[in-house]
DNA sequence: ATGGCAGAAGCATTCTGA
């Protein structure tokens, strides 16, 4: 089973590339981040056509996250829920579009956008170490309820200087700072796994390239572009790459989709109607 | 240090992103 994401910066301006790649890649899930649309324009028909179903949860100008599956997902559920924090009020998230979850063969689909945060003196980054906290909170849930997890999307963060161009010149700022770092650890704790580290323990394997300055041409990324699974799934894992090439568009996305495949080809979706009879892992 | 680039809103220019 092929599960991507992608920051798109925009569905509809983007909508033919994301199609074009569909009919190349052919992914059983695309999980969708900064789509831009309120969910009643978010251009659907184009996506059944190829037989699949769509879940969204957008705004107008920012943010906006979607499931994309060729299996129609359950219990789909829009934004935080499912714990109460009294430190963190998960109310204060609700007008920002970001996270987007459900169900797809046994599995918990978790699509995030975490909040760029801008700078660390800005307010916006407090915000954002806020989110994560939530999001780990969350994930806590998640694990009560023993939902094995695939937890993906635009994280904006590099988790170890291997995961930038130019770590001198960027540790401890935005994206690379420790504050950022620990709060991404404290959402993945021991339960999740980094799909792309399995596979490739090097530097120089980049997610997103600035469209200023010719990063792309200078090859001049960062990787903060993630897919997360949970450790009991690690044995289905069969590769987990970066497909740069859409970088390369013209008008691209300035993110490039990641995709893992798991070996989970000869599950059928009605062993998981019974908990009981979830995949031997 | 600043600006470079791109998208949305909306029609000139600002806001936001990373």
């Amino acid at each position: 089973m092929l599960i991507a994401t992608w920051n798109v910066n925009s569905i509809r301006t983007r909508l033919s590339q994301i199609i074009d790649w569909m009919n190349q890649v052919n992914p059983d899930i695309l999980c969708l981040q900064e789509t831009k649309v309120i969910d009643e324009c978010f251009p659907v028909e184009p996506f059944e056509k190829l037989g699949y179903s769509v879940e969204v949860y957008g705004q107008k100008s920012y943010n906006g996250v979607a499931i994309i599956s060729k299996i129609k997902a359950k219990n789909v559920k829009k934004g935080f829920y499912g714990f109460n924090n009294s430190n963190q009020n998960i109310e204060i998230f609700k007008d920002q579009k970001r996270l987007i979850s459900a169900e797809i063969n046994g599995i918990k689909i978790i699509n995030v956008y975490v909040p760029n945060g801008s700078s660390l003196e800005s307010n916006k980054f407090g915000y954002k170490i806020d989110w994560l906290n939530s999001l780990a909170s969350f994930l806590d849930e998640q694990e009560k309820n023993g939902e094995i997890i695939c937890l993906m999307g635009d994280f904006n963060v590099a988790p170890s200087n291997l995961d930038i161009h130019d770590p001198k010149k960027y540790e401890g700022g935005i994206m690379a700072s420790e504050m950022e770092r620990n709060a991404l650890n404290n959402v993945l704790q021991k339960r999740l796994i980094d799909a792309f580290r399995i596979f490739e323990k090097n530097t120089g394997h980049w997610s997103w390239w600035d469209y200023r300055n010719n990063a792309y041409v200078l090859n001049k990324g960062w990787r903060i572009d993630h897919i997360y699974i949970s450790k009991e799934l690690s044995s289905k894992l069969k590769s987990c790459v970066i497909d740069s090439s859409p970088r390369g568009n013209l008008q691209p996305s300035d993110h490039a989709p990641v995709m893992v495949d798991l070996n989970l080809n000869d599950i059928n979706e009605d062993i998981f109607e019974d908990e009981e009879n979830f995949f031997d892992i």
